[in-house]
DNA sequence: TTTCAGCATTGACAAATTTCGACTTTTTAT
DNA sequence: ATAAAAAGTCGAAATTTGTCAATGCTGAAA
């Protein structure tokens, strides 16, 4: 974990998350002052389950694991976060502390926030909190869509699920890196690893994706989301 | 359901969401203007899934459920609701459509409120905003916290934490008529209806609880919140 | 009161999923 | 480059969970 002297302004940074473009001038020179950039390494912890929020964190560059850490090393990977997402939320009105960890899958470049300097954005600017109301809205819906995916679909449905997530919202392509091993491909679906592992060579064996270790190529798309949607 | 013209003031009311008591005066009175009460029977659907949402609803008295629909009548309870809380959330600044159903389960009052209003009040209103978003902000955490229930416990432990959730949450009794029947344990716990009653029937063998239909007491705490914890 | 429909219960069986063990491949550290 | 560690793969066995079918129970309607 580096710290990085080598402000750029906010003003004119381009992977700030959608609503902070609500900012008025005053306010973006003062988000200027009370944040710094922070640079993780792949595998680095960038937020811990349990630890106190001082900051929220703005996701510069690079891609992260988010996951709830349960008993016993049961990880849950609720999502894979990339720039202009923000992280951290769930606690700050509650009990300020984070109720999941991230983890860097890549280099990372991020922003941490003074929450007192976002709590007062949200105060004052009613837009500001607008959005991240929004925001904390669409997050919601994506939660209980995967709660939906992991608890009513069985496990070829859940890695179509999976799969289409990587590559619609994440990665936005046919063909991607997944970033995550065969492990936390696992904890993305609520299945243990071997599982996923089958399952794959399932979809691998009926020519529906092709892959080389994380490398995931998917051949058919549509037969992806009749899985999915047969559940 | 049928409307009731005697309305009382939301200045008196008592069972109201803990934070419009940040509204003021004036706020209060243009609340009192654009809301209304409405009586359900036990049974009737309060808010359907994917319905447009022009209105918020406020618990007043009763209970309900409140569930995601999935494809082929797999429901999910998300949780039981009861006076004080405010349902309709996840839409209201994104798609403006439901994202779960609610059905009363005993006779329900509740009141509607005009989202228009309720958003002027976010918008001009810091505080009440900044209660809103704490409330989301413990909604998210206790979704989080189902969703690793149902995803990483076996069905000893769900049903565990299905009876802790409506004996601390809902009924904050030892002792309580659980208004839910066997079909919906099972939809608030993620199995099926016989896995639901064969575990009641092996907490009952070992003295932990004991039942009679849908009435419920809790006979041994410790024992289910050490089944709770051990998954 | 009687009847009936729906809910609850239970056992037997089937299906889904995990665990274990063995082995191979890939990555990492020296 | 080599060895060690980690990750991936896969079959078989064990466990968990769901489905089906039969039966009992309960409360509401006639």
């Amino acid at each position: 974990m580096l710290k990085n002297t080598q402000h750029s302004d906010c003003n004119e940074c381009s992977s700030i998350c959608a609503y902070f473009k609500n900012l008025k001038t005053d306010e973006l020179a003062e988000l200027n002052r009370n944040r710094f950039e922070v640079f993780y390494k792949a595998g680095e912890t960038i937020i811990k389950q349990g630890s106190l929020s001082k900051y929220l964190v703005s996701f510069s560059s690079g891609y992260a694991k988010v996951f709830i850490e349960g008993p016993a090393d049961k990880n849950l990977i609720i999502s894979i976060v990339q720039p202009k997402q923000i992280l951290g939320g769930p606690g700050i009105y509650t009990d300020s502390k984070h109720h999941y960890s991230v983890v860097a899958l890549t280099d990372t470049k991020v922003c941490l926030i003074e929450l007192d300097t976002f709590k007062d954005f949200v105060r004052r600017n009613p837009e500001f909190a607008e959005g991240l109301i929004a925001d904390m809205n669409s997050k919601a819906i994506d939660i209980q869509t995967k709660f939906m995916s992991l608890t009513q679909k069985q496990m070829h449905g859940r890695i179509a699920d999976g799969l289409l997530y990587l590559s619609e919202d994440v990665f936005k392509a046919m063909e991607f890196d997944m970033l995550i091993n065969r492990q936390e491909l696992a904890e993305l679906t609520g299945m243990s690893k071997e599982s996923a592992c089958r399952i794959l060579k399932d979809f691998k064996d009926s020519d529906v994706i092709d892959f080389q270790n994380s490398h995931m190529k998917i051949l058919n798309m549509e037969a992806l989301q009749k899985i999915s949607r047969n559940g």
